[in-house]
DNA sequence: TGAAATATAAACCGATCGGTATCCCTTGTC
DNA sequence: GACAAGGGATACCGATCGGTTTATATTTCA
């Protein structure tokens, strides 16, 4: 049993190429291939490719949630400090090579009805996103930690967008400014 | 000659299967069909199917401008309403039968690559909505009508995909409010 | 009316899609 | 040493992809 087990090394391959390429534009076999997988043993792992690509959507937001809680908890110590640190981290994020924006906003564009299970994931992991910024807001001591949390998620949306649409890799910065607005009139800060 | 030409009848088509199924998602056969029009007609008009792409993005651009101009126009008078009625506007489309998003975010993600001819009309549409909120914020006096122009696009950004991943139809009013923070600091309103 | 342009429907092209089946070889286990 | 399981390579399946061709209307206008 190696380091990786085979569906680690399938799922891990198709984090990179679904999230650079896309969905539709990704065949399986170019996913095993990259993988050093044949296809009877990505098929022996997954019933389909929409399972594969529900696989990879959810390691996607295990392994993006993580990586954020470990940034912001890095470059912040109080609730407050990491509530804008968050979009630093999002900020450092941006300027990473191979950005292509959120991989969920992305897939939720392929996918685009909103009862598609596939569409669903990706507003589980918005919902998680702001369940955090919620909690962050709570113990900072907010006024209304859930309306703070929406409007600070509202921003980080649209730093994202900016970022990949336009290539406007200081959008983090000015959704950070803004954030400080509505921080200060939460009483926080 | 028809009231629509074939061109017309194509792009027409083209609008809607590509905005609601995505672009890699709709063969060019659909669109034929959809268009009451032959392959070799499409092909005539258009020297491939991302020619097709291109112009459909083109055509949004220029129908969405138009409508957000016209219904913003309409629902307010002065600049500074205006410029809050942009997000009364987001707010309707949000909420109208067969919304899937912003087309150029959509497009944006399957045509990742900044580089991608496709991209690069998407980011210049998500300039020229800015160009209309800078114009709008310099009319209402702001004191740095670029600035408030880029925080109201964020803020409109943020609040589309919202809609559209999250299925949050209030999310322009959410918007809204923390619009009416900026248009004050500002010193407009 | 007759010639030129433009349309259609359909067959067709090679390539690729998601998915299955076959064959053979390696691997671990008793 | 025998044996089952898993995986690799590959061929194959029907369907669809983007795109071309052909043969046949239909339209347009001098």
């Amino acid at each position: 049993m190696p380091a990786q087990s085979k569906r680690e090394q399938i799922v891990t391959s198709a984090l990179t190429l679904f999230y650079e390429n896309g969905f539709n534009a990704t065949g399986v076999e170019r996913v095993c291939s990259e993988a050093g997988v044949s296809k009877k043993t990505l098929y022996n792992h997954f019933k389909s490719k929409d399972e594969l690509v529900l696989a990879t959507l959810r390691m996607r937001d295990a392994l993006f949630r993580n990586k954020m809680m470990r940034e912001t908890e890095r470059l912040g110590t109080t609730p407050a400090e990491r509530l804008l640190a968050i979009f630093d981290a999002h900020g450092a994020w941006f300027r990473e090579k191979g950005f292509s924006g959120c991989m969920f906003i992305n897939a939720a564009a392929e996918f685009s009805p909103q009862d598609d299970p596939n569409h669903i994931v990706c507003a589980e992991h918005k919902r998680l996103v702001r369940d955090y910024l919620s909690e962050l807001a709570a113990q900072a001591g907010a006024t209304e930690p859930k309306i703070l949390a929406r409007q600070l998620n509202l921003l980080l949306e649209g730093a994202i967008v900016e970022a990949h649409v336009s290539g406007n890799r200081e959008a983090a910065a000015l959704a950070r400014e803004m954030a400080e607005v509505f921080l200060l009139r939460a009483n926080v800060g």
